[in-house]
DNA sequence: CTATACCTTGGA
DNA sequence: CCAAGGTATAGA
């Protein structure tokens, strides 16, 4: 008999493990969809129906199914409601996925299902159920064509509409929609023409998207590689034909041209008729990264990633689904795309935060690739300015894994000298702006060149607040342990989790002292210092633009792009924003950057902050000097001796190195431990803490019992944000050796667990930071 | 999640 | 003694 494991649409922690349903064997012609792995179907579960996705089908005897189970229970499956969205592998993986993060399988599935289109069970107000069809689908366009006496044809002379469209038509086919927009309704005199044979109406798929289709791409020229570009390519190339999932990392400095080695990699991928898949941080996934892949593979590429429409994204789904998709480019969910014949996974800026995903399934995505091309025997590059420590690690210590280095920009300019100004010493002789006069003279001196200048504001940590001189009250949100932050424009105190909103007190709330002081600087701040500066350089004389980035300034759909168009254009100008143009933005004429202050991030309470500063100060400076002018780099810092900052400072990765993994191993942090976080949250103060000090001595018995003695569980505290948009959230930190299966040992505690109304409970398996 | 079985509680 | 409400459990 055919039986299906069935994963039910339905969330909840109770229901998380397949369920076996018969299938019927006899083909059904009524039917539009058979049954198969990936399908959604319709499956009678308890007095009602629910929807479930398709994880496995097998051929059993009665005598094997009884041993599993009570074959009376067995009910069929009703029918299947659409094709398969995943196959064998697909299942394979959320498996994977589900015991590897400890995470509900059902949200690993639905992973794979195509974005916004899959038919659910709702239940409507009259307590009834019923399938709700998806929202999201193929759209179609009606177009114009000629039709079988279109030559013939004479409308009559006051046929206004009839011949302006005829002669529209003489240029070739057109959509209805374009037409209308032309000449007004046109509903019934193309209906009028198409009855007299002189136009035909026929629908076609639409794409939606600016995805060119057919051959209106710019094929781009394939430059001649560096010695390094050589050597990584044939280093994938070796890699490729071991086929035995070897990973090639890419250590290559900014600007050494690590896209034109995957490009030249995919091209030989996808000669062999195999597929790649190209990760790039959802933040420079930017049209301009997309057009260098158009250029080279033109109509072959699909593009997923946030902020497309569901749409779009649901066509460029599909269009990977028919097969004839051979490279996709997009952010981290790209990997789980119907993509077949997987050759090669590249993952661009592989030390990126943003390839964890932070919410269930908590997965990273260099890890999953991992998993996948060792399964398919592909190949997985992961390419960086600043690799992972993680990375380079495995590099050194794993066989299946190489490093190769790519030391010099493709053009052969040096990288930019770094100046590292001590604002500590600054601020000590006199100066209380938040440019140095370094940073000022050298602003004025590339400005009045009529070059540009890119300065960064490192805001993560570091954000305006007010502060009472003559208590020290900050204002902190009621919802969430954090201080409030200062919004210039509307005068209003804001908490950047929940939004809770105030306006500035006019004194202060605890002491009534009117002295409320305003304490860093956000962009705006630093906009309108700048603007000052900047109008105060006796040098400078025409109007020097400032182009702000930050999250404000790039809400809507193109406002990114729009911002870097004008920058672009300008002659002399500052871009001046957050973390987000410290990667990808590739300005030929941009011969200063400063980092205003370099050190925020230091600061925080997570073990990675060292290396993000690094990260950090690398990336920044690889946007100077990109071209024939040299570039100079200029890091704002309180901490001019510590070593991320001094090391940054001299690209002397070593030096960072030598300071860090002796901390980190002392410490005990990655990559000399693996660790979980075990996140405990609810509304109820009181029971967060009686369960996280529960689960923490169920941690410790489990452990003690199946890890060993290498193991580690921490006390049960509550977090760094100890209250978040009024929940109190708890963690356990779990550690154990890097070679040990800490999900494995885990897994069965959280799967035992029972539910609790009150109290939310997640693991974070390599948790990105324990904040 | 939802239906049902089973159990405890408290009022008649 | 029974009804009401809470809790445990199965669902394929």
């Amino acid at each position: 008999m055919k039986i299906a494991q069935v994963v039910l649409d339905i969330p909840t922690q109770a229901l998380d493990a397949p369920y076996t349903y018969l299938v019927a064997e006899e083909k059904n012609d009524d039917l539009e969809f058979d049954v198969a792995v990936g399908c959604v179907v319709l499956v009678p579960f308890g007095g009602r129906r629910a929807c479930g996705f398709v994880v496995a089908i097998e051929e059993v005897s009665e005598l094997d199914l009884a041993q599993r189970m009570d074959p009376s229970k067995l009910k069929h499956v009703i029918r299947a409601l659409g094709p398969a969205y995943f196959d064998e592998e697909g299942a394979a993986c959320a498996q994977y996925l589900s015991e590897r993060y400890i995470a509900p399988l059902s949200a690993c599935v639905r992973l794979f299902t195509p974005p916004g289109g899959i038919p659910r069970m709702v239940r409507s107000r009259d307590g009834h159920w019923r399938l709700e069809e998806p929202t999201v689908g193929e759209v179609d366009d009606r177009w114009i064509t000629a039709g079988p006496a279109f030559g013939e044809f004479r409308p009559r002379k006051n046929a206004a509409k009839q011949i302006a469209i005829l002669k529209a038509l003489e240029a070739g086919d057109l959509r209805a929609v374009e037409l209308s927009a032309e000449f007004g309704a046109v509903a019934s005199t193309l209906k009028a023409l198409e009855a007299k044979g002189a136009i035909a109406i026929e629908r076609r798929r639409r794409f939606r998207g600016d995805a060119p289709r057919g051959n209106s791409f710019v094929p781009s020229v394939k430059p001649q590689l560096t010695e390094g570009q050589k050597a990584a390519v044939d280093a994938i190339a070796q890699a490729r034909a071991a086929a035995r999932g070897e990973t090639v990392l890419i250590d290559g400095v900014t600007g050494s041209g690590k896209t034109e080695v995957y490009l030249q990699a995919i091209e030989s991928v996808v000669e062999a008729g195999r597929t790649a898949i190209v990760l790039v941080p959802e933040i420079s996934l930017t049209p301009q990264t997309v057009a260098r892949f158009r250029g080279r593979f033109g109509d072959r590429v699909a593009v997923m990633h946030s902020r497309m429409s569901q749409g779009e994204r649901y066509d460029q789904w599909d269009f990977i689904r028919s097969g004839e998709a051979r490279v996709v480019v997009g952010a981290r969910s790209a990997l789980f795309t119907p993509l077949s014949n997987l050759g090669l996974i590249i993952i661009d800026e592989e030390h990126e935060g943003s390839y964890k995903q932070d919410s269930a399934p908590r997965y990273h995505a260099r890890d999953v690739a991992l998993w996948m091309v060792r399964r398919a025997g592909a190949t997985l590059v992961l390419g960086s300015a600043t690799p992972s420590i993680e990375s380079l690690h495995a590099a050194v210590k794993d066989p299946l894994w190489r490093a190769v280095l790519l030391p010099e920009r493709a053009n052969g300019r040096p990288l930019p000298q770094i100046t590292v100004i001590d604002m500590a010493k600054e601020f000590g002789q006199g100066s209380r702006s938040m440019f140095s006069r370094t940073l000022a003279r050298a602003l004025e001196e590339e400005l009045a060149a009529g070059r540009k200048a890119v300065l960064m504001l490192n805001q993560r940590g570091f954000a305006k607040f007010v502060l009472c001189r003559a208590c020290g009250f900050v204002p902190s949100c009621p919802h969430c342990s954090t201080s409030l932050t200062y919004h210039e424009q509307g005068a209003y105190l804001t908490c950047h989790h929940c939004g809770y909103r105030i306006p500035v007190p006019g004194a202060c709330p605890e002491c009534a002292s009117p002295y409320l002081k305003k304490f860093g600087a956000g962009t705006q701040r630093v906009e309108a210092d700048l603007r000052v500066l900047i109008d105060g350089f006796s040098s400078v004389t025409s109007e020097v633009p400032i182009i702000r980035m930050d999250a404000d300034t790039t809400k809507g759909k193109n406002a990114h792009q729009d911002l870097l168009d004008r920058f672009a254009s300008a002659d002399a100008a500052v871009l001046l924003g957050t973390q987000m143009i410290a990667k990808g933005l590739d300005f030929d004429d941009v011969t200063l950057v400063g980092v205003i202050n370099a050190d925020t991030m230091l600061n925080l309470p997570d073990y990675r902050a060292a290396e993000r500063t690094f990260d950090l100060v690398e990336q920044v400076a690889g946007r100077a000097g990109r071209a024939e002018l040299p570039g100079r780099v200029m890091v704002q810092t309180y901490e001019a001796d510590h070593a991320a900052i001094r090391a940054a400072a001299r690209y002397d990765r070593a030096l960072f190195l030598r300071d860090e993994l002796p901390k980190r191993k002392a410490l005990g942090y990655p990559p000399y431990v693996r660790m979980a976080n075990v996140l405990i949250w609810g509304k109820d103060e009181k029971s967060v803490e009686g369960q996280a000090k529960a689960l923490q001595r169920d941690l410790v018995r489990r452990v003690s019992e199946y890890g060993g003695s290498a193991w580690r569980v921490h006390d049960a505290v509550p977090c760094v944000l100890a209250k978040l948009r009024n929940t109190y959230r708890w963690h356990i930190v779990v550690k154990c050796p890097v070679d040990a299966d800490i999900a494995r040992v885990l897994l069965p505690l959280f799967r035992a667990r029972k539910a609790d109304p009150r109290v939310s409970v997640a693991v974070d398996v390599d948790p990105n930071d324990l904040l």
